[in-house]
Formats: structure tokens, C-alpha cells, sequence
DNA sequence: GTGGTCTAGACCACA
DNA sequence: GTGGTCTAGACCACA
């Protein structure tokens, strides 16, 4: 369901909430499904607990998901986080934006990378 | 001639390899202009030498200025740097809009974003 | 007749305690009354019979209700339980107005908000 | 500076976080103050560093302090923490009001108490 | 079984 | 020196 790159420089436990952050934001997930228990989750990926524990709390302070004791990790009501998550994105399109026109990228341009890369009909999840 | 932000999470000596790195592309400072001194630059800034040093050392090694012996540091001659900037952009542009894509923007609001954008007037340096 | 709410941070052994506690004060079930059984209420509310067994050693101990092998569970006399209970709500203002007045929270800005909540005129439960 | 409790059921690192926020909230150490270091401070306590470490970025997402790798960790600008802190107060003193009447408590009665408590001349920091 | 807290100790990036 | 990440392993509360 989930892999790690040990070889990345972006810390394991973000890329467990980054890869689990993406399945329930695509709905691959929903709410109220179980997240997978933190023990069994640290044993299929050869990683200690405590950081799958640090990827959960990141998750459930990020309110993706939320935990109950003795129960287990489960998916959170996505309404707002979605809202959340569009919000972001356009506030890193448009630095991005502004950083290409500073290197001299025009309009048009953009306009054109836009089309090709959202005319691809793939909608896999992407697991870099 | 350059700031810089504690309070970020970006490296002290990224956050000034950037800054220097915007200059040169935009072309504020030319080829074969001195760099400011490690020393003095780390005096104006109040901040250890060694974070000045890693920051130019990041710079060379990206090929945007040279050092000499005894003299200083130098702006390199910028020529295909410019485009090696573009194929960065067009690559972190690209794996946005694929995020985007995941999250559910469509090309459409992509394009109004870009417009929306790219149609202002002012050519400022953003100094975020 | 209960409810209980998996997504908060109180245990459930708590909230269900909190909440028969909440009806043996107001009245709404009177001293001898027989409280459900802990299987009963664990089909009920989908709940493990151990979370509820657990609730109710918890109810016995504070003295709000009684337990007779074989027979079951049953509220108890609330004579001093209702002084107890005042008791412990003006500790927790105490220490509520302590830390309001450590964070800057004046004495009129209290009684306003005091007078403000007890007057309305509704008296339902506050399910929260 | 700082001390806990190693019988108290509050978590080290919540009894850490909570005597910072305090000391913050009360303008005993101020923006931009530094915080002691993790490792001084956990010889200093006895604790374990990764507790101390908890805490420090328990404080961080609550805006109270923001770290700098390889310089330390400082007091955050209290502007807006203020405000949420004082929204939280007035959320808690409302329900704790509702909850009260429920148990047969009168405005008069809450209003007498803060009277009583508030009208305390002593503003020493409470080390509860 | 399941999550949460904590210690001990290591290693890395940054200043 | 200073914070951040991670492992190994223990113990507790809760269901």
C-alpha cells in the first residue's frame, strides 16, 4: 500500500504522512476507514513504530485523520482539509509563477506546459 | 543588498545562495562582478562566516560564480545557466500541477490562475 | 439514552460515566433505579462489555451508584454527591479563573460573560 | 526556571509545553528571547532530550516558539496567540458555566466567586 | 491488540 | 554547540 525511499533526503516520516495524506485526499481512503495499526505498519515496512507513530500525529494534527485509544488510527472527514489543501496549491502556483517570469518564462508558455501535462489522460497515483 | 529570515525554515546559507542566485539571473549583478567578501558580507549580516562560506561554496559548485585565491569571489559568466534555471522551473512547474491534478484542480483554473498572474504589470524582485 | 463520540480525545469509559453521572445529578434517574445491564448497553452502544464494565467500577467508586451480584446495577442515594459535585465545579472555576487572569482576562470581562450564558432561559442538557 | 511533576498523570511533555506557554503568555520571556537549549535543559530537568524536544515543537506548531536549526529555539511573536488563547478561555468559562447550572449552581453564586477570586491581589505566576 | 509516552543512545545537517 | 530524525526497547492506559 505504502513505500519508503531510505535513499531520500525528506525525513521517513513525512514521506509516510505525504503517501497517506495523498490516498485520502484521492479517496483511495475514506472516512472512518482503519489505518493500518502502527505496529503492523512499522513490521511490512522494516521501520521503527515510533516513527510511524510521528507520521500518524503528524496526519491527525493535519486532521486527515483521528485516533482512538485501544481502537486504532482512522481516516478523518475530509470537507475543510480538501479546502485547505486547494488553498496551498495556489498559493505555491503563484510563487512559482512569479519565480519563472523573474528567470524570463512567459505566458504563453506556461499556458502550454499547463495544457500538455494536464491533457494526459493517466490519473494513477503518482508515487514519487 | 540581501536579507535574510530567521524565522524560516530554510537554511541560512540556501536562503542567501538564493537570494545571490535571483541577482545573477536577473542580471543585477554581472559576470566578473566581485562578490561581496565572505567576511565583510558576514560582519553586514551578522552571521557566522562558515554559513557565508557554505552558501558561496553552494554557488560555485552550481556554476554561478568562481572563486580565486587570495582575491575573492566572482560572478560567473551566466550562459547556459539561464537554461538550466528554465528546466528547473518547467520541472517543479510540471510535478505542481500533477500534485494539483491529484488534489483536483482542473487545467482550467490552472490557465485562469496563470492568467490571472502573469497579467500584472509590476516586475518587482519578490522577496519572499 | 447515551451516546458516546468515538472521535474525542476522553476515553469512552469516561464519557459514559460523565454522561450517567450527568443524569443521576439532574434527577433523571433516581436512587434505586436500575441502571442497564453492562451487556445490554454494550450491544446498545457497539461497545466492548469491558469499556462499559469499567465505566460503571468508575461510577461506583465516585458513590453514584451500587452494584448487586446477580442483580445487577442500581443508582444510589445522591444525598452529599450533589455537595461533592459543587465542590469540585468551584475548584475548576477557581483554577479556570486563575489561568483566564494569568492570560489577561479582567474581572468584568468574567461577570459579563457569566451574566451573558446564565441568562438564557433554556435548561436542556448539554450533550457536548 | 521550569520544574514538573513526575507523579502527575499530565505528560512530561504537555507539563513542559503548558509552563512555557505560560511564561510566554505572561510576557516573562519575550519575543525573540532564546529558549533554553534542548540538551541544557534536559540535563537540567533530568529528562530525557527526546521529551524535551516533544515539547519544544508541541510549542512550535502552537506558534509560541519558532526553532533555527543550529541556533536554538525562540520565543514567537504573541500577537495572534493572545487572541486564540483568550477564544479558548472563553470556550472553556462557557462551558463550565453550562455545566454548573446543570448541577443546580445560580449566577449569583458564579458571580460571587469570581468576585472573590479575582479581587486577589497576588499576580505571582501559578506553578500548578 | 492498539495508541501514547518515555528513556537511552546514535547520527546528521546547520551555524 | 544546536536542533531534527531515527532505532531499540520498555511500560502504561484503553478496548
Amino acid at each position: 500500500m505504502i513505500t519508503v525511499d531510505y535513499m531520500s533526503k525528506t525525513p521517513l516520516y513525512e514521506q509516510i504522512a505525504d503517501k497517506f495524506q495523498l490516498l485520502i485526499l484521492k479517496g483511495v481512503i475514506k472516512p472512518d476507514d482503519k489505518m493500518p495499526s502502527v505496529r503492523s505498519l512499522a513490521v511490512s515496512l522494516s521501520i521503527n513504530p515510533n516513527t510511524i507513530q510521528k507520521a500518524y500525529t503528524t496526519l491527525e494534527q493535519s486532521g486527515y485523520i483521528y485516533s482512538v485509544k485501544g481502537r486504532g488510527n482512522f481516516v478523518a472527514k475530509t470537507k475543510d482539509v480538501k479546502e485547505q489543501e486547494k488553498d496551498k496549491f495556489t498559493n505555491d502556483f503563484k510563487q512559482l509563477l512569479i519565480y519563472g517570469r523573474d528567470i524570463g518564462i512567459t505566458k504563453e508558455e506556461c499556458i502550454s506546459l499547463v495544457d500538455e501535462i494536464l491533457t494526459k489522460e493517466d490519473l494513477q497515483i503518482d508515487q514519487t
